[in-house]
RNA sequence: GGGCCGCUAGCUCAGCUGGUAGAGCAGGUGACUCUUAAUCACAAGGUCGGGGGUUCGACUCCCUCGCGGCCCA
């Protein structure tokens, strides 16, 4: 039988490099390295040379030599002379491989390299008449062989899911995507040293809780074979954290994951990270400023300013920034007043009353914030507090001082998204446990969100916790905020996507 | 959960009222000693997301399933 189909798919391009592999294999090479010594990067390579140049030394006589090493990201063959263009994590910069410079063999050579290969490369720095910075390359060698072609180099890898199942591909086709990353790094570096140059105590509390606490969430549910019991994802760090303050720390802190078993959307991604603190003999107005101050770090320090650009509209982070009391904000941007009733029913008729929807299972406080997050925070496009939010949606929030209806509680928007949740800290025991109680009610009622009764937290309150402030922001959407994305996924490396066989 | 859009070569995309699939990049061969989306020539490359149906004939029309995107709940 004759095998004369040639079906030169992607497996017949990677063949084509294993043998590439094989003849460099065959002649003594070895095409998986181990180690290589640079010099120094492309970065640094580059700003070296160019400060020569403007030193005012004459071109010919500069003399940058440098030994670097990256991935080889495009290839110009023009006969007896090449261009490469060689990538690092710092830069990129063009190669110059001549075949009177290299010799015929190391030159011929040449073509059982890719693009997609890592290399080092040893050679002077040099301007080419064209103006392209360039090494002169003397000498290569193969760090690795890379078998599988990259996406199109013009164009770069469009398709969303691709991108999001294969974010290695995406990095190394989109090199705006790394940017994203590392402002995202910038975006928590700033937070964590403004945190820690506060005395704020960084920590780690439990990812499996018995109990899942801390949040008005679903969560996920997973198995501990030994103990033979059921365990929850963490949903929030919140009572792990105050039991921390109840025991004698004073400033804590915890960057770390959550996990929600809830929809997926532009905005939610079922683990997210978020930033909690809680700072003890504070109250939720000191704590506002401290907000304020700790979201301006992490702005500087990502965008470089206080002005910058989400979705196409201007941000002005510029503190003071606008404070709202909750009901003032629905008075004025929803046109209703949910202040001067505590109704079910009657809070139900104002809202339907503007086109909002609401369903049996919402009691009074979830129509306060059904309102509010259909008709206020589409407009909350500059940085906005919203505070003093009502008691039933706000569980573990402290009755505000001369209104018990009420809860020392904000959240802060920016760019029509939702970025912080902070309140003076129910440390009464007492109250506590009620509000606690309620919840269960409202879970009896068919509200799978609501929050289930944590003895060993109340007995902690038994203890006594200080008067005490906590804040969280969603890291997530502070990145999206700042990297100017419209979707969590942006800001995820490996977003959750259903699983394809 | 509902609506709309998408899935064609490794990547980026064409493909008309149904007539049997094209280009660019990447890869292969050849030419070229300053190119940079290099250029030129030649050759090669496809389960058109999966399954079913209508039809003489389906990438195209219908149904269904999968995955993704946007909007709504």
């Amino acid at each position: 039988m004759d095998t004369e189909q040639h079906h030169s798919t992607e497996q017949d391009l990677i063949q084509n490099r294993i043998e590439k592999a094989e003849r460099i294999r065959a002649r003594g090479d070895e095409p998986y390295k181990y180690r290589f010594e640079r010099s120094c990067t492309i970065g640094e390579a580059r700003a070296a040379f160019e400060r020569e140049e403007a030193g005012g030394t004459d071109a010919e006589q500069i003399d940058v030599r440098a030994t670097l090493a990256g991935r080889i990201v495009a290839y110009r063959d023009q006969g007896k002379v090449a261009f490469a263009d060689l990538r690092d994590q710092t830069a990129g910069i063009q190669l110059f491989l001549r075949m009177n410079t290299l010799g015929d063999e190391a030159y011929a050579q040449l073509k059982d390299l890719d693009i997609g290969d890592f290399i080092g490369v040893e050679g002077a720095v040099f301007r080419t008449r064209r103006g392209e910075v360039s090494v002169r390359v003397e000498s290569y060698v193969i760090l690795t062989k890379s078998l599988r072609p990259l996406p199109e180099k013009y164009h770069g890898l469009t398709d969303v899911e691709t991108r999001y199942r294969r974010r290695y591909l995406d990095m190394v086709a989109n090199p705006e995507v790394l940017e994203v990353f590392r402002k995202r790094v910038r975006i928590i570096d700033a937070m964590r040293t403004w945190l820690t140059g506060r005395g704020f105590l960084e920590v780690e509390t439990p990812m499996l809780h018995p109990i899942p606490g801390g949040a008005t969430a679903r969560p996920f549910i997973t198995h501990h074979n030994t103990y033979d019991r059921d365990f929850y994802l963490r949903v929030a760090p919140e009572l792990y954290l105050k039991r921390l303050i109840v025991g004698g720390f004073e400033r804590v802190f915890e960057i770390n994951r959550n996990f929600r078993n809830e929809g997926v959307d532009t905005q939610h991604n079922p683990e997210f990270t978020m930033m909690e603190l809680y700072e003890a003999y504070q109250d939720y107005l000191g704590l506002m400023d401290e907000t304020e101050e700790l979201l301006v770090a992490a702005i500087e320090q990502a965008t470089g300013g206080l002005e910058f650009t989400y979705q196409g509209e201007p941000i002005h982070a510029t503190r003071p920034w606008k404070r709202l009391k909750l009901y003032d904000a629905i008075r004025e941007y929803a046109g209703i007043d949910l202040e001067r009733t505590r109704d079910r029913a009657e809070a139900a008729r104002l809202a339907e009353g503007i086109g909002v929807e609401v369903d049996a299972a919402m009691g009074y406080g979830k129509i306060v914030d059904e309102v509010m997050s259909e008709r206020v925070q589409p407009h909350l496009v500059q940085p906005t507090f919203l505070y003093d939010y009502p008691i039933e949606i706000s569980p573990l929030a402290k009755k505000k001082r001369d209104n018990p209806a009420l809860t020392e509680r904000y959240q802060v928007f920016i760019g029509r998204l939702e970025l912080c949740n902070a309140f003076s800290e129910l440390n009464d025991p007492v109250d506590q446990r009620e509000r606690f109680m309620d919840q269960l009610r409202q879970r009896e009622q068919g509200d799978e969100e609501a929050q289930r009764l944590d003895d060993d937290f109340i007995t902690a309150l038994e203890v006594g916790m200080p008067p005490t402030a906590g804040l969280g922001i969603g890291i997530d959407r502070l990145a999206m905020l700042l990297t100017d994305s419209a979707s969590i996924r942006e800001v995820i490396l490996f977003p959750q996507l259903r699983t394809v066989e």
